[in-house]
DNA sequence: CCTCATACATCGACAGTCGATGTATGAAGC
DNA sequence: GCTTCATACATCGACTGTCGATGTATGAGG
């Protein structure tokens, strides 16, 4: 039997890249300035992590790169998704839903269970 | 400026074991099982991690524990929450809603962001 | 008796996060 | 020109937590 939600506990940052990506190339400082903006500072990707995760996304296959220039005329990797990456992106999210629920299951409950 | 989401990936154990100590006192065998039943065996809490996390939240004084007898006779600790620790699973409680709306709002997103 | 479920606990391997730090370069102001 | 700032990459070591395996003990049930 598989126990996929404990990965998810130190996983969310794959997802949250993930998705990031979906909506298009983008490089590193882009992913971690989009996540903080969308989610109004809640979430703050560390360049220490996020630079790992990339490396190690791209390594599973699931994203690509590649030297390019950004709208300001600066030398930047832009990463984009691959089909199994976009695969990725699906399941994991579906996994996250669960595991939410999960945890929701268990908040939302007031009486001890039988 | 705080950046407690990041520590809820790995906190979701203590919230979930704060939140199952709230509706009376157990014991760690019995927190695992309820866990474990009320989320259809999707979050199968460990006993490798759990009894280090009891063990840590007890130094921490959100939870205090008494050998007992548990029903069927058997010698067991039985953990429960003191004040701070009810405090505790509200502040964390209220953490995980905002991690998760942050999350939510990201794999919501269908459009790369301005 | 013998086995099983209960119930505690620890250990080492592993992985991921975090903050600090380092480098380089284009843009912008003076 | 010069300095400063934001962009953009990257790595490092310390730390923490998870996980699976393993070990012990004991009451209940056949």
């Amino acid at each position: 039997m598989p126990r996929p939600p404990q990965d998810l506990l130190q996983g969310t940052l794959d997802l949250l890249v993930l998705k990031t990506l979906s909506w298009g190339p983008a490089h590193g400082y882009a992913i971690a300035r989009w996540i903080q903006q969308l989610t109004g500072q809640v979430l703050d990707v560390g360049e220490g992590s996020l630079y790992p995760a990339l490396h190690r996304l791209e390594e599973r296959g699931l994203v690509k790169s590649e030297w390019q220039l950004s709208p300001n005329n600066r030398r930047a990797k832009f990463y984009q998704l691959t089909t199994r990456g976009r695969q990725q992106l699906r399941t994991e999210t579906a996994t996250w839903t669960e595991f939410v629920d999960a945890v929701g299951k268990v908040l939302r409950t007031t009486a001890q269970p039988a």
